[in-house]
DNA sequence: GGCAATCGTTTCGCTACCGTATCATTTCGC
DNA sequence: GCGAAATGATACGGTAGCGAAACGATTGCC
């Protein structure tokens, strides 16, 4: 991957990935609930709510709350630790995985029409 | 600008570059006031109320509302046309400039670290 | 076994967002 | 001039976010 990104090339690039983001009819996430969501997809397990709270620099009950939307959605999944009963263990889901696989898409098609 | 982004990076790009944005003290906007942000800084004016709701599929409260809020903390700036004193023509700030190299300066930053 | 620590959730009061509907102001058509 | 159209703002009821505090459940320590 060969990328000379210049500060105003990515705010190009960022807007219009935004903006396709804006105007689809999806689910419509918080940066911190998008944040979580990528974090989990990308980085590998286990995920845990005081893991997340201590990355993104926010209390619990944000992520809590986050995991209880994103879960209604479809988007992750949570499991009690068997091994450790207090915690909780974010998983993915299928969903989950194509809304990020659509949102990965859309960045690489605002890119390519920047010329980027 | 050459870049060849595929989707996998740019999910990593965006992750970082969401990530530090999150941790950041700064202004908490939701998606669609940075997106209309982006848009007023990068194109050229004039820019109303109705062109960005148009522009973003969304109701003309929502643009209302988030001048409201971008307004209050400085990043934009709100006149009536002279020429058509119906229209609203919003301007940018010093503060908004500021705003927005540092999240320009961010995404690059977060792009590099990950040898983009 | 019993008490403190840890973990995630819930509750509380508050703030901000949403879409629909409506409003005041201004301009346009005739 | 006067009614219709256009523009942005406001009101309304509802939903969801926030941090702080308190809470059950579980585990670790001695």
């Amino acid at each position: 991957m060969s990328v000379h990104l210049r500060a105003s090339e990515a705010l190009y690039l960022w807007r219009s990935a935004m903006l396709a983001m804006v105007r689809n009819d999806g689910p419509d996430l918080t940066q911190r609930q998008l944040t979580i969501l990528l974090h989990v997809y990308l980085e590998p397990p286990p995920h845990t709510v005081r893991g997340l709270a201590a990355l993104l620099g926010v209390t619990k009950p944000v992520i809590t709350r986050a995991l209880d939307t994103m879960g209604a959605m479809g988007l992750v999944h949570r499991t009690r630790d068997k091994a450790d009963r207090r915690n909780v263990v974010i998983q993915r889901t299928v969903e989950g995985s194509e809304y990020l696989e659509r949102l990965g898409r859309i960045i690489v098609r605002e890119g390519e029409e920047l010329g980027v």
